[in-house]
DNA sequence: GCCCAGGAATGTA
DNA sequence: TACATTCATGGG
């Protein structure tokens, strides 16, 4: 399976710090778990992806997830063009990122575990917690584990979740993972929720502020105006924007944005 | 061994 | 509302 785009780089989209679970696993290559299924890319050139997939497994799952009804080429050529010259630099700089559609519940749990830790150890936590609770798979000889379920999480126990790296996070994880199984709330509803209501939703939970809301809201429910703000983005805003950042400026694709900004500031400068 | 990480809850004024 | 403190853990 091959995919033409302009805007489609494997080593920023792992980079990018949205996702935990796509890895480099050799030159140009990155192998990535999601719907519990294994699926392998290879970057053979600046526009041009090869996938491990059918049509069929294209068309059904993967072309949503990376978001191909989007017009990423579009919009880099306005905010390069733009009168903001961070922004500018940022889009010409990490132009091959899209926003991916994750698991509402994966991206949920992954950003309550990403808490006062750094990417390289929310990525082996995430790992360590598939391994021990998901469900060990197969691909082509490639062993894989899936994300956990709601129901496995929400039944955990505390002293086990620690032991994978968890931290203090441990029963931020079990509570989320039982309000789902509960009912309490209905993740999959909050996409057609409002960005600011769904945020307000998600910030009931134990453990689940302002950042990782709006984490979960742009990474997991795809509100692409969801402008999460974490040390990085505040380090920009204030070294950049005189401690003000005009985010109704890009209204309805902020997220987006900051995605640019927040690889741009960690990768280049 | 030291520093700090894609924060949030809690307490204080 | 605005700060200050505290919270486990591991990667670099």
């Amino acid at each position: 399976m091959i995919i033409q785009s302009d805007n489609f780089n494997l080593q920023q989209i792992a980079d990018s710090g949205q996702c935990f679970r796509m890895n480099n696993i050799g030159k140009n290559k990155y192998g990535l778990v999601a719907f519990g299924k294994y699926l392998e890319l290879i970057q053979i050139a600046t526009n041009t992806i090869q996938l491990n997939c059918t049509e069929q497994e294209w068309q059904e799952i993967w072309k949503d997830y990376f978001d191909m009804g989007y017009d990423y080429k579009g919009l880099v050529e306005n905010l390069v063009n733009g009168d903001d010259s961070f922004v500018s630099r940022a889009a010409t700089y990490g132009k091959g990122i899209r926003i991916l559609r994750q698991e509402p519940f994966e991206t949920l749990i992954s950003f309550i575990i990403s808490q006062r830790k750094n990417i390289p150890a929310i990525k082996s936590c995430i790992e360590k917690i598939c391994i021990n609770y998901g469900d060990k798979n197969e691909f082509e000889g490639t062993e894989y584990y899936s994300f956990p379920t709601p129901e496995i999480l929400a039944n955990a126990d505390l002293d086990a979740l620690r032991d994978l790296g968890v931290g203090y996070r441990d029963e931020y994880i079990v509570g989320a993972a039982r309000a789902v199984v509960d009912g309490d709330i209905q993740l999959d509803e909050l996409k057609e929720y409002t960005n600011e209501e769904a945020v307000k939703v998600l910030k009931g939970l134990y453990g689940v502020g302002d950042k990782v809301a709006n984490c979960v809201s742009l990474f997991g429910l795809h509100h692409i105006e969801a402008f999460p703000i974490d040390v990085w983005i505040e380090r920009i805003v204030s070294e950049h924007y005189n401690g003000y950042f005009n985010i109704s400026k890009y209204d309805g694709y902020a997220g987006i944005v900051q995605q640019y900004m927040f690889y741009y500031i960690r990768n280049y400068y």
